[in-house]
DNA sequence: ACTAAAACTAAGCGTTTGCTTAGAAATAAA
DNA sequence: TTTATTTCTAAGCAAACGCTTAGTTTTAGT
């Protein structure tokens, strides 16, 4: 009846999501995709509407990854020693050969502000809400800990986190295992 | 001779700052400089060369505005404590309305990433290279405090920084008083 | 083999980008 | 008042942007 494709979406989408992941949302231009994901400009088109269409799928793509080191993190039973580890594995997570590319979804907060598409903006704050009730969940493994404390903990921890989404571009691996050691230290 | 400028050229570098702070780097057009400047693109490439000019001088901008709270640290004598008195400081300063635009520096490094203008990327650094060493000198007057742990303890301080200038364009404030508070428990 | 439907290629659409330029208006020395 | 010099306005440049469309190729049911 009809042609068959010739590429695989999810494929085609883990390519544009490293392109996002590395240059941002407005940066990565559709010219760039098209190069990247190997197909035609229609093909892209048809397949997912616009360039917001291949973003938005490449978020979905990004967190399908996060998945084994949050997965990991909602599974472990040892209250902030189990954050700190995720903290860690976020770092070898964004890691792309020598250079870390941070997290996708804080560098798109960052980059589109406020004023941005709030169909973008509600994504990634849900991701974000996300992460801080696992860390909540975390630290109220730890004894004595209320639950208004383990609130105030986990914006604590949420700031250092995003800090080190930010540092890991610039500082070096020993750097950010002080700052890491650090966080944990009190808590 | 001549005829006179009919603008001052601090006064509309003032409002291109405003706008490359709110909006970034890349999303900030020539158009957008020229209606809030309130002078013809003319004027704009004939007193700053070109876009990456009017940054220039907007960073520079920035930077001497900001030296009123750095220069309270740098005279700051109670250790740690004048850091805290400068994160505090710091969420102020970047105050607009009831929002808060983080800081232009940590954005543009965020925004313009490893490949950006050279130019760019090393004004950048030196900036964030002083604040660190404001925050060693401080934390040096500390007793019994070595080069070394105040080197490691600016690290995670620079890190709580960058994550508060993301953090407080997202969270509320109570939220980052807590984390605050929270960050200065550690050291 | 024929045909209809979907997927391909590649050219091109209108708009916006950073930047330039032709020409008019203003200024101060002569 | 004339003249030389600079600043102004406004139109326009090539390139790049997101997106579309005309026309060809491939496929599967008849």
């Amino acid at each position: 009846m009809a042609r068959k494709k010739q590429y695989n979406e999810e494929e085609v989408i883990e390519k544009a999501t490293a392109l996002f992941w590395k240059n941002g949302y407005e940066a990565t231009t559709v010219r760039m995709l098209e190069k990247e994901m190997g197909i035609n400009q229609f093909s892209i088109y048809s397949s997912f509407g616009n360039k917001q269409g291949v973003f938005l799928e490449s978020i979905n793509a990004y967190k399908k990854r996060i998945r084994s080191i949050t997965d990991k993190l909602s599974k472990s039973n040892n209250g902030k020693e189990g954050i700190k580890q995720y903290f860690y594995d976020f770092l070898e997570f964004a890691k792309e050969d020598d250079k870390n590319r941070g997290c996708l979804v804080t560098n798109t907060v960052n980059e589109i502000k406020e004023d941005g598409d709030p169909v973008i903006m509600e994504q990634l704050m849900d991701f974000a809400n996300d992460i801080k009730q696992l860390f909540v969940d975390n630290l109220l493994q730890e004894k004595d800990n209320t639950i208004e404390e383990a609130a105030r903990q986990s914006n604590y921890l949420m700031n250092s986190l995003l800090g080190l989404s930010v540092s890991s571009k610039v500082f070096d691996q020993s750097q950010l295992n002080d700052t890491i050691e650090f966080t944990f230290l009190n808590i």
